[in-house]
DNA sequence: AAAAAAAGTGTTGAAATGACACCACTTAAA
DNA sequence: TTTAAGTGGTGTCATTTCAACACTTTTTTT
């Protein structure tokens, strides 16, 4: 066993909270969670979890997530540490902010009776939990400031999409309206953004055609901005 | 004695490390220290120091500053968690960066006896400690993302400056060369950037006007675009 | 006195951005 | 079957923003 070196000085637990983000019908949401343990049981939180002893922290994010949705290989970012002494009313946690982007219809899992979760829009949270509602103002924050030049938005998205499904996410994040015809111009100039010969019949009257976000042909020139 | 909630789950050594940088003939800067401790004392590193029991994490991280440099009311910005199993070789401790802007004229102590600390070129780092390379990388990420619209550079420089001396700062923090008189243009734009009556003849053999940022000012329109 | 160093100062062309309106196609209802 | 409503799809032009560019002034040094 290696020498104690740092024996002195004190240990604190760590947690992970994470900030699972969703896009459903135009709107941009957040899974919350009933917390199911106490102190402060059955208010609204995020999920979140105790970092373990082998673990690194981006690992018990993941792991996290994992147990509630059932995804891995997510897109997960962190976006901060919280550490006021008195943050958490059980004891002192310093907590670890992350969050994911997801598909929200790869989540078929029925999250409402195992983990009493449920999807929120981000602009009508309930009170929340301890600082999560600061976490994931935080987190928007985060978002908002990389979804122009990296092309993260597409992971909220099923693989086939329509451009309209595409602007209407930009502007639940964004919380601006976009101009559709200066939208759909910059996305003619990114070639990794590409037209399929696939149709959307569901989601729309007319049918709109289905796009996909080629990793490929992005790597290959990764120059995104929308 | 409140109930001990989760005494079930682990505890961890918590650091703060802190990125200090600072401004000096055109260069920007780090503070860095011979490792005073074991294990791998001697080595390069940031400044860091325990967590304790009754502290915030910001609070920590200004202790460990004003312990080095005998600053306080310093700009202070977190920049990240880093939890790898192994990142220290002592022991597991997870270790929140902040990086701190300061004007490196008012670090008159002698940091050299006292601490074994030395202002290094940010493109001329030595091997450090752990990850604190990559840290100092992140905190380079962060605050190019901000310095472009967030007037926090000027904690980087004496409360009066030339333009020349705000310019080379900026093409310091960017890595590249900025177009002088558009850069003027700019700073004629913002009413809080204002040309004092006072000229530098130290660093300048003409002589140039020393301007200065005015807080209140740019309370009342904080618009800053640079 | 000449040369070197840094400060200061406007204009113009190119590029990016933002504003704007109509027709096409499909489905549902009358 | 006709009509209305909903959504998809498409270019142009005016404005704004951005980037490129060179010379004069002042002082110090040699």
């Amino acid at each position: 066993m290696a020498p104690a070196y740092y024996s002195q000085y004190p240990k604190f637990h760590v947690a992970v909270d994470c900030i699972i983000f969703g896009f459903e019908q135009g709107l941009l949401k957040v899974l919350l969670q009933k917390r199911p343990f106490e102190p402060r049981q059955g208010e609204w939180s995020l999920m979140g979890g105790f970092v373990q002893r082998d673990e690194d922290i981006e690992q018990s994010a993941k792991r996290v997530l994992k147990q509630l949705t059932g995804l891995h290989s997510i897109y997960m970012k962190q976006v901060g540490a919280y550490g006021s002494v008195n943050r958490d009313s059980g004891d002192r946690v310093i907590s670890i902010a992350y969050f994911a982007l997801i598909d929200i219809e790869r989540v078929k899992a029925d999250l409402k009776h195992e983990f009493s979760a449920y999807w929120e829009e981000t602009n009508h949270l309930p009170p929340l939990l301890f600082d999560h509602k600061e976490m994931i103002q935080d987190a928007l924050k985060t978002l908002r400031g990389m979804i122009s030049h990296l092309p993260v938005g597409f992971q909220l998205l099923p693989p086939l999409f329509t451009l309209t499904q595409l602007q209407s996410l930009y502007e639940a994040i964004l919380n601006e309206t976009i101009d559709k015809r200066n939208f759909r111009k910059r996305i003619g100039e990114m070639s990794f953004i590409q037209k399929t010969d696939a149709i959307d019949k569901v989601s729309s009257k007319r049918g709109a055609a289905l796009y996909r976000f080629n990793v490929e042909s992005y790597r290959h020139e990764p120059v995104f901005k929308l």
